[in-house]
DNA sequence: TTGTGTTTTATTGCCTCC
DNA sequence: GGAGGCAATAAAACACAA
């Protein structure tokens, strides 16, 4: 079906290509042929086929580089096969690796076409120019595809490492929030303790307000060992220091253990059973606000309760703890 | 050889710009 | 309104396994 002025322009396209193919005689054997005529009649798709080939051949008639124009490359008999040619069917026909190379390369210069270098091109090459701007469309379109490739593997590539990232602290959230909630049991645990043993028995009042984690020294008196805790664990007992005195829970939990004068405030250090250089080798460690015996005296038996830490900084956990939660 | 999937060439219709 | 670009598509050419 033609339609529309774009068919029309590729007719007089091929059309005015018959013209030179005529003017040149460059193909004796159909310039007399009646296909000739027929051809100017013809869709434009058949005259496209056709113009090309005629417009091949006006190039190799007038000494342009044969390579371009492999179709007949191997023609010895010019006029006996460009007749079998003209007499074939319409068919079409690629362009030979020599053309497409120079096309390629001048697709790298510039990936447009300004109607003079389709011309310039057209000719050099051998083709007719709208040849040349249709092989820039197609190529144009085959580079945007590519480039679509390229995009979405890089976004992927790029996806998939958020998302092992995220992932990565998803877990440590879960372990962050297995601790909190073990370490409240115990102190719940411990409160209720001290509650039937002030209702049991009457206690000297500087046993009464001993600190927790005094229940853990080791009878030397100054010196605290949490390895000596029978019943804590590494990771909560490690975590009863982080947690004593920090200023930045501000959740229910957190804040209830550190609220002083509450009856469950039972973390308060007791600095009179540190020495000074004991309260100095803490203060180089982590917190030097903050009073807890030195990690190195922590007994870490099971290499991987040492995931404590979570693999970052101290001061690093109150972030991931005020983000947390 | 043949069926099938892919690539390439070309067309069509729509859109934008001048 | 014409020229040219782009997306969608058709169809021929090509590659390749069975």
């Amino acid at each position: 079906m033609i339609t529309g002025g774009r068919v029309l322009m590729g007719s007089l396209t091929n059309a005015s290509n018959l013209g030179i193919l005529l003017q040149s005689q460059a193909a004796p054997s159909s310039s007399d042929s009646p296909d000739a005529f027929f051809l100017s009649g013809s869709s434009a798709s058949f005259l496209g086929s056709r113009s090309m080939v005629s417009f091949e051949d006006v190039k190799r008639g007038k000494g342009c580089n044969r390579s371009f124009f492999s179709p007949f490359d191997h023609d010895e008999n010019g006029d006996e096969d460009l007749d079998d040619y003209f007499h074939q069917p319409e068919k079409k026909r690629r362009l030979t690796a020599d053309q497409v190379q120079f096309l390629e390369k001048s697709f790298e210069v510039e990936n447009k076409l300004e109607p003079e270098r389709k011309v310039q091109l057209a000719k050099e090459v051998g083709l007719q120019p709208r040849q040349v701007a249709i092989w820039f469309q197609n190529r144009r379109a085959r580079w945007k595809t590519k480039q679509l490739e390229k995009d979405f593997e890089s976004l992927q590539a790029s996806y998939d490492s958020l998302k092992a990232d995220y992932d990565n602290l998803l877990k440590e959230k879960d372990k962050l929030n297995a601790e909190v909630a073990n370490l409240t049991e115990k102190v719940l645990l411990r409160e209720k303790q001290d509650k039937q043993e002030d209702k049991g028995e009457v206690k000297e009042p500087e046993q009464a307000q001993q600190p927790l984690l005094d229940t853990c020294s080791d009878g030397e008196g100054s010196k605290v060992s949490v390895g000596a805790c029978k019943q804590e664990d590494m990771c909560s007992a490690k975590s009863d220091i982080f947690d004593a005195d920090s200023p930045h829970y501000t959740d229910g939990v957190h804040s209830a253990l550190l609220e002083p004068g509450d009856s469950s405030y039972v973390f308060e250090p007791d600095q009179s059973d540190l020495s000074q250089d004991e309260e100095d080798n803490l203060s180089k460690n982590f917190f030097p606000q903050y009073t807890f015996p030195k990690l190195e005296d922590v007994d870490y038996s099971d290499p991987s309760e040492s995931s404590c830490s979570f693999g970052f900084p101290a001061e690093d956990h109150d972030a991931f703890w005020s983000w947390s939660y």
